[in-house]
DNA sequence: CGGCCCGTTGAGGCAAGTCAATCCACGTGG
DNA sequence: CCACGTGGATTGACTTGCCTCAACGGGCCG
């Protein structure tokens, strides 16, 4: 097998020999696999040579993934952040050399679904159906976002999805990694980085959050950060009630 | 059955008695179909009570649509225009009352896939999938104009992008029909109504299109619109090569 | 012919971008 | 253990593109 992931150093991409790829047979839930690839990622490397066989499912193990847009002249756009469970959009990456998956954390991907006959495929595209939609309804929020609330009220949406989607419920005072550098919540929201410190900044003072780390918050006052955010019933609508069963036995 | 549209008026919304909707039976290519519903839509009117079945396909069959955003304050935005072929993205307006799809022209929808046995259904969820990720591609697309580009840069990527997705190709120098209003427009772009008519003002001065009516202009200069849009090869591979066997012979 | 809606134009202000300097956390080596 | 280097993060001063608001124009329909 051929390697399928790169590193970058500061946009100049670095090919890499093959990465711990990893088959291991027939030994997940769903019976009849003919095999299931696993691929480990580095943080900032990125997927390229992405699985060309349509039919293939590749969805996130554990990590934190971004799926960038790079449209030249030091232009970024993050369109998406991917979490464990969210597959890969590989209609996306596949022939749009500028659109890429790339590790924010050490992550882990599975690649399933490789086998051509239906029945039991079905089950794959369903899921593979309801992925899409969560990832268009995120994409949606988003346009929202970016399109028509100001700085502040982007980074106190942005939080507070961001919790929801990692569980942690209103009640949750528990700290919230946030394991994306400032740059790269900053494309996400697609502001500047330092308007983003300043958001950030503000909401400290105000009680908001408190910071822990370079990569860690505590959310105060979540019930602040969600009077901010004009879409957060939207919001909660989106990410709140995912009670997804993780085949993954 | 009830009724599935209703008009608006200036964002008051008034729900209508049924409309036209017609049965056509088993008269389409795919076989074994259970019932194939057609809904008709006036210019303005709004989409409501969706079909609720998941199974269900409801796709355009002539006009525009618009699937449109409104987190109340008189804010809007258009996340997605719709139009023939396309499938109305059910996930998207079934539980969040905030989306909704309205009718821009006079339109027609048809609605397909009703049986819950599986075989036939697997090319109906492979279709929707494509479309599916047709969308979430557009979106991505979206994202890109509104978050990194300036005013010009998204007029002159819209009309660029409109004009592929109608099927315009770079050597035609017909008209083309921009359905929507100047409202719309922008509020698909995130800009100022005001910007958005400078900004066309400015592209006709500039000889790169003529305005033939309030809904219809003429591009004079494709590859200028071309150069003044940094993600025009990104549009021309999302938009491009669609070749779609439209299966309602 | 008059009203209305949509679209265009102009003047002015502000939120956010830009650029540069500084600060801080963190790892390294003396 | 501390000085040092490095890259990320923060802060400040300045600039600007777009939004706001208000007025105007021009088709379209009664």
């Amino acid at each position: 097998m051929g390697s399928f992931a790169e590193d970058t150093i500061n946009g100049s991409e670095l090919i890499h020999p093959p990465i711990l790829t990893q088959v291991l047979g027939r030994s997940l839930g769903a019976g009849g696999q003919l095999g299931v690839k696993r691929i480990d990622l580095r943080p900032q490397q990125r997927l390229v040579r992405a699985p060309a066989h349509d039919r293939q499912v590749l969805m996130v193990g554990e990590g934190v993934l971004s799926l960038d847009a790079l449209p030249g002249k030091g232009q970024r756009q993050i369109l998406d952040f991917l979490m464990a469970g969210d597959v890969i959009p590989l209609s996306a990456i596949q022939f749009l050399p500028t659109i890429s998956v790339r590790a924010l954390t050490k992550a882990t991907l599975v690649c399933t679904g490789d086998q051509d006959e239906d029945e039991c495929n079905l089950r794959d595209m369903r899921n593979s159906r309801d992925q899409l939609q969560s990832q268009l309804q995120r994409a949606h929020l988003q346009q929202l976002l970016v399109g028509h609330m100001d700085a502040e009220a982007r980074v106190a949406s942005f939080v507070f999805a961001f919790a929801l989607r990692v569980g942690a419920d209103a009640q949750t005072r528990s700290s919230l990694e946030l394991p994306m550098s400032r740059d790269d919540m900053a494309d996400y929201l697609a502001m500047n980085r330092d308007t983003l410190s300043r958001v950030m900044m503000r909401f400290e003072t105000q009680l908001l959050i408190a910071r822990l780390n370079r990569h860690a918050i505590r959310v105060l006052n979540f019930e602040g950060l969600r009077q901010l955010s004009p879409v957060a019933s939207l919001i909660a609508a989106i990410l709140g009630r995912h009670e997804k069963s993780g085949a993954t036995a």
